[in-house]
DNA sequence: ATACATGCAAATCATTTGCGCAGTC
DNA sequence: GACTGCGCAAATGATTTGCATGTAT
């Protein structure tokens, strides 16, 4: 009966395959090029649905950093995210989420605060070497 | 001499003065609407470019919360904002902007940080007085 | 057998751009 | 007058969707 009108399929697990292997926070079409050496005739279209059923499934997230195009993350430890403004290459900070931030902008308003996106921006360790 | 090579224009006036009389964080296709209102035969490719230009002079700020439109604000004091997931309004917060974050993650990673964004996502007064 | 999923192509939506004319310096 | 900005319409790029067919349960 666990039947939630989701069935398996082998394009989506080749897409949470492919997104499980990498940290490069990958965009839809990067995905796409990855999952097509496996599954020639996947479309790009196909890539986005299962993205998003598996990111309402709560197995993957979507990351959008204000570049235009959205990019997806498949591992849910909460974590910052760091984007370097000369490469975009976006890097997971490892560092323990600020515990205190929602409820000390809670009491200062009255909206009901459920979340936060702490986003870091700068210069990577690569692109800093580089110049 | 203070050629930079722009120039005024009724329109750029306009825009900035729609965008300085809101706190809505509109998009462009709401500031069209409004300057509109003054100069009917505006176009929207004139909006965008005007908020770009803007926005390279520093005078305004291009805001993004990932829901595919971008927002446009003319006040810059810095300050965060509170995006409320049932009617998508944006609030600017009156909390001072944490002054240490950047230095704290900054001793824990390579990368060199120059900024963060930091946005809140929940219910706003409006809507939890509506349900 | 009955959904749900796919591939393909066409559609959508926000934003950008080329071009000939108009406005500013 | 030289150069920047405009309006318009067409182009772009990311993402979505309709539809006929394929696949999982």
């Amino acid at each position: 009966m666990s039947s939630n009108g989701i069935k398996r399929s082998r394009q989506r697990e080749r897409i949470y395959h492919v997104l499980r292997r990498t940290r490069e926070h990958p965009t839809a079409e990067w995905i796409f090029e990855r999952v097509r050496e496996e599954l020639p005739k996947i479309s790009l279209g196909t890539v986005y649905r299962n993205l998003h059923v598996l990111a309402k499934q709560g197995m993957v997230r979507e990351l959008d950093f204000g570049e235009g195009t959205k990019r997806y993350d498949a591992f849910l430890s909460p974590h910052y995210h760091f984007v370097c403004e000369q490469c975009g290459t976006v890097k997971d900070l490892e560092v323990a989420p600020l515990a205190d931030v929602n409820e000390r902008i809670q009491q200062l308003v009255p909206e009901l605060i459920h979340a936060h996106k702490l986003d870091f921006y700068g210069t990577c360790a690569n692109c800093q070497a580089a110049s």
